[in-house]
DNA sequence: AGAATGATTAGATATTTATCAAATCAATAT
DNA sequence: ATATTGATTTGATAAATATCTAATCATTCT
């Protein structure tokens, strides 16, 4: 597991954080701690070991007692370090662009223009990809290679130059 | 319960730390945070409603979406803050000589001399109550007292003066 | 060596809770 | 008005785990 998430796990008991407060006042032991907070000494060996394997805690021996302790460096670090994830997953916007644009899109035709407006820039994003750029199309040729996405090339021509994707100047258009 | 535990309850688990490293990218709602990581969004909902209330994350509607995003201050807070108890149990060193003490007397006698080295000089500092700070004792006198807590007052006796609690010169005695 | 005692492990149990599917709510666009 | 769609709630289920008792281990004192 995540060593990070293993810390904050372990971190979300309330027997723990009693034993990890009775650790910051003194060092101490399991029947000493066990008899404090009236819990079974199996119980508090149980929490102390995962701690231990966690390097929350460390013990050693004296005469008849393991003497556990606070590891303090773990304590110092601040809270949003524990939570940042170290290896991102790869971006998450790209994902939900392939989500979309595959259920829009099905064998290369605009099933239907969506509604909402993030999608709807999405899908024209998308078809926008079939012009070149920088060159000047007419009315006609514009709606031609829209036609190969959707019957209404009419809406989606007015929705392109709406949300900025094309501009239209005398009847002549261009993409952004 | 407990504020901080609640906190530290909700950071214990992956699902809601991916949503959290989501929202520290950017302000995000439940179907996209959902898609991006392959989630239902009633699931998401659940944790960001948990984590809401406990103050983690706020929200606000927007077009057709409730817009989620972090409140950052609780994060900022060190991990030490979180887990230390506000509300300390009072002196557990106490109630752990109290166990010790009622274990080994019963009705003002002592039953057994401690074999271990603590609990036996919690018992002799009880047993020392009953001297005089500064007066001067003879063995005799000593033995006496002694005697009425155990048969066998020359072990306590030595006991007493190897642990510092108790001082001997030419065959006079006072406590320290 | 053997008795005493604190620590640990093993096995069993009960509680908590993350997750999903389906139903319902709430806001918006046509 | 009504259809659409994102958000939330509900009910059910499966997985994780804190806790206890009893048994075993390891160390120390006599």
């Amino acid at each position: 597991m995540n060593e990070k998430l293993e810390i904050l796990k372990l971190l979300a008991d309330k027997t723990r954080l009693d034993i990890l407060n009775a650790l910051m006042k003194e060092d101490s032991y399991v029947e000493k701690i066990a008899c404090d907070l009236s819990i079974t000494p199996a119980t508090i060996c149980y929490h102390l070991k995962k701690m231990e394997s966690a390097g929350m805690v460390k013990c050693s021996r004296s005469q008849f007692y393991m003497i556990y302790s606070l590891n303090k460096d773990i304590f110092d670090m601040p809270l949003i370090e524990l939570i940042k994830n170290d290896t991102p997953l790869d971006s998450s916007e790209d994902k939900y662009k392939k989500e979309v644009i595959s259920h829009f899109f099905k064998f290369g035709k605009l099933v239907s223009i969506p509604t909402q407006r993030k999608k709807r820039e999405i899908v024209l994003a998308e078809i926008i990809k079939s012009f070149e750029e920088g060159k000047i199309y007419s009315e006609k040729e514009v709606d031609e290679i829209i036609h190969k996405f959707h019957e209404d090339h009419c809406t989606i021509r007015r929705e392109m130059i709406a949300c900025g994707l094309m501009k239209r100047e005398n009847g002549r258009y261009w993409i952004i």
